[in-house]
DNA sequence: GCCGTTTTCGGCCCGACTGTTTTCAGTCG
């Protein structure tokens, strides 16, 4: 079993200890070993073989027996048994908000309630309502909670989530009372995709932004409504919670509800040894901890985040790395890259245009990369195999790089438009072009297209043949996934990443919302062995040349430095990277 | 179940909101 199987396994122990009424703690233990294994940068075969799994952080000797167990076997009695001892639905009754293990627990003892249908079933008999710690309103809130699951019970794609929260913050910071004002959570830490919206503004008198914001057109519901913090469901799904601060406490709600959870709570154990208590709301003295007492930073000390990660002794930490996989300590050793931004890019090599899939022209696609700015422009339809996607064959694509040399020539556009070819990588493991055609191009995006459902071993022998070929720069969407539509197709990615390393291919992180692959997680080993990144927006249309954006924050989340990324490179030394290989190959 | 520059036992991040209470438990982020 490989180590995101088991994480689910850990994380499906931590439920079912939850309903179970266990302590907490334990519950945490289990949910925290399990997002550790998901983050997990090493091989965990290696680690197991090599005894150091109990050495990694929050897995001790109880965990590290289990994780074995079902590395090994890929079960795990322990596992069995609490399944066994409970009916399988109550798991999804978690996921109804306002029922955490407690009450679903009571719901099971007293009414037998097992899955979401006999709890609606309970509810629309008024059974709900007499139990103690309950009541109509808990009933009712239920049923809408059954009600909005099946409705809008998803995530949303960053890039969509976003261009809600846009106008929603720009209107905050609108406001006369509204001094200064962000998002948070997910949607800042630039996570692919967001549950819901987090906004936090600082102000002085609270009501009359609490107003604005409960009153806006678009909302569904206003499902809470306080002095400090409300909530409001927006048509399309998306719930949004706005926060309310006096100005002096803004950096510390920022932070706080920026998150990740992971994040935090290893920040304030860090302020907790040092003697602090810290909250959304600034920090204090820890009580009982420190037997001298502790000078506490006057409250005009703290006005940035920056000042917040300085009084902790770090240096700032960007919300897109604050999701609790090493970002403290390397702040501690001043040890945190330089991370990419957007205008350290010059332009982008996977786009497509009217000759397969895309829906503009070769001559729009450069008039809207001259609106960018970009200093390169590379088109990339698909190949032949791509029958679907209208793709070309060796003659099409030929006239296609005539066309694109002879646009060069003319000089009507800024930008340069270099002349490639999303490549399909066949089952075989071949590739869909002769390398007669493909050494007439600029470069070769190497995709997988088709044949989605072989097993690891077998398409990562197919992935490993394809990069064999030295006219190819770079591997396209590297693991297949579509967000919250389709999982990645089976595939080593380590030894992807080694064989990348090896023969100089650049990995893409396609920058394509619904893609956002090779996933963030991976990048950082990715750009210890060497590998470099091209991100690339996937676009086919005009406007999708944007998307570059959401790849930059993948980027950041990945740790990646500008020189990480070969489209921050100037054309010749741009070109010379894609076409490395393919001379070597010659000599 | 994990962890330790006070600790191998006794903590484990912390506060708002809601609904059900008459002082608080459960949930959430």
């Amino acid at each position: 079993m490989d180590s995101k199987a088991i994480a689910e396994a850990l994380e499906e122990i931590a439920l079912l200890l939850e309903i179970k009424g266990e302590n907490p703690f334990k519950v945490r233990a289990y949910q925290t070993a399990a997002r550790t294994l998901e983050n997990l940068e090493e091989d965990l075969g290696v680690l197991i073989d090599e005894g150091r799994l109990s050495a990694v952080k929050g897995i001790g000797s109880a965990l590290t027996q289990k994780i074995e167990e079902l590395h090994r076997t890929g079960s795990l009695d322990y596992l069995d048994e609490l399944r066994a001892s409970m009916a399988p639905g109550l798991m999804q009754l978690l996921e109804i908000p306002g029922l955490g293990g407690k009450k679903v627990k009571v719901l099971h003892d007293k009414l037998g309630v097992d899955s979401i249908e006999s709890l609606r079933r309970a509810c629309e008999a008024g059974d709900v309502a007499k139990l103690a710690g309950f009541g109509e309103k808990t009933q009712a809130k239920l049923l809408q909670g059954i009600a909005n699951r099946e409705a809008y019970g998803k995530r949303h794609l960053w890039w969509d989530a976003f261009a809600v929260a846009e106008p929603i913050l720009e209107g905050l910071r609108g406001l006369p009372e509204v001094v200064r004002a962000e998002h948070a959570g997910s949607l800042r830490r630039r996570l692919e995709t967001v549950g819901d919206l987090d906004f936090i503004a600082a102000a002085e008198e609270a009501e009359p932004v609490m107003e604005w914001f409960t009153s806006r057109p678009g909302i569904l519901e206003v499902t809470a409504r306080g002095s400090t913090k409300s909530s409001i469901r927006l048509e399309g799904g998306l719930q949004a919670d706005l926060r309310v601060v006096p100005p002096a406490q803004f950096p510390f709600a920022l932070h706080h509800f920026t998150g990740s959870k992971d994040h935090n709570v290893a920040l304030r154990q860090r302020a907790l040894a040092r003697g602090l208590s810290l909250s959304e709301w600034g920090l204090s003295p820890a009580e009982g901890r420190e037997k001298r007492p502790v000078k506490v930073p006057p409250p005009g000390d703290v006005q940035t985040e920056e000042d917040l990660f300085r009084l902790l002794g770090l240096t700032h930490i960007p919300p897109e790395l604050r999701e609790g996989m090493g970002e403290i300590e390397a702040a501690e050793a001043n040890d945190l890259p330089e991370l990419l931004r957007a205008e350290d890019l010059r332009g982008a090599i996977h786009n497509h245009t009217t000759a397969s899939d895309g829906r503009n022209t070769l001559e729009e696609m450069a008039a809207a990369a001259d609106e960018l700015g970009w200093d390169y422009l590379g088109i990339a339809d698909h190949s032949k195999a791509s029958f679907q996607a209208n793709g070309l064959d060796e003659k099409r694509l030929l006239r296609q790089v005539a066309a694109i040399r002879e646009l060069n020539e003319a000089g009507t556009h800024r930008v340069r438009i270099l002349a490639g070819v999303e490549c399909d990588l066949l089952s075989d493991g071949s590739l869909d072009l002769s390398d007669e055609v493909l050494g007439e191009l600029d470069y070769v995006v190497l995709s997988i297209h088709s044949g989605f459902s072989m097993d690891e071993a077998a398409m990562t022998r197919r992935v490993l043949q394809g990069l064999e070929n030295p006219h190819v720069s770079l591997l396209g969407h590297p693991t297949g996934r579509l967000l919250l539509q389709r999982e990645s197709y089976r595939l080593d990615v380590p030894a992807v990443i080694e064989a990348a390393a090896e023969r100089g291919v650049a990995l893409e992180l396609n920058a394509n919302p619904r893609r956002l692959d090779l996933d963030w997680r991976w990048w950082r080993t990715a750009a210890s062995k060497g590998v470099k990144c091209c991100i690339c927006p996937d676009a086919h249309h005009a406007a999708g040349l944007a998307y570059l954006e959401a790849g930059v924050g993948m980027a950041r989340k990945g740790w990646l430095r500008a020189a990480d990324v070969l489209n921050t490179r100037p054309l010749p030394e741009f070109l010379e990277h894609l076409q490395a290989r393919r001379k070597r190959a010659r000599w």
